[in-house]
DNA sequence: CCCTGATTCGC
DNA sequence: GCGAATCAGG
């Protein structure tokens, strides 16, 4: 799958949104998130929120086993305070806080929902129910799930995540 | 352990 | 240009 036009526009939003990688490859879809950051670092996009300093690395240069590399130490890169917004990265799940921006198709936040059916459903689906079941607007998220769960990996973090934080904080 | 982005480099 | 492997950090 390569970039399409429309699917880097995608991946700009998202980026500037704030979203995480990973959760932007779920969406697409048929890429990972390391591709999702080359292709950001390629369009000269980079530091939002700024997770990771960026302390130049330099690694694996030869392959060679007995062939050691100097160690250039000459960092030179200043982390360069622009943006004052974007700090945190959201959380949103039922939050009325997450809300404002999450709804630019009237959908739900995370992934572009596709709005499935039940009977749409298939194993590689999401399930992750959005909406209200008593609802009719209730659907299935509907984005790509691995095998290893029912869910895609935004919403697998999204049921699973708080279980681990239940146990950390209880 | 999970995750995050950053970087390098072979393709 | 692309993205896997790797690194570095939370």
């Amino acid at each position: 799958m390569g970039w399409t036009d429309e699917r880097v526009e995608l991946l700009r939003k998202l980026w500037a949104e704030g979203l995480s990688a990973s959760q932007i490859a779920a969406q697409l879809g048929g890429v990972s998130r390391n591709a999702v950051i080359g292709k950001v670092h390629r369009l000269k996009l980079s530091g939002r929120g700024r997770t990771t300093a960026a302390p130049a690395r330099q690694k694996k240069a030869s392959p060679t086993p007995a062939s050691r590399p100097v160690r250039a130490a000459s960092p030179a890169r200043s982390t360069s305070a622009t943006v004052g917004a974007t700090a945190l990265q959201v959380q949103f799940d039922a939050e009325p806080v997450a809300r404002q921006y999450l709804r630019p198709v009237g959908d739900v936040v995370v992934p572009i929902s596709r709005r499935l059916d039940l009977t749409q459903l298939t194993e590689r689906t999401c399930k992750w129910p959005n909406g209200d079941p008593l609802s009719e607007d209730f659907h299935f998220c509907g984005n790509e799930a691995g095998e290893s769960g029912p869910y895609c990996a935004y919403h697998a973090r999204l049921a699973f995540q708080p279980a681990s934080e239940r146990r950390r904080a209880r």
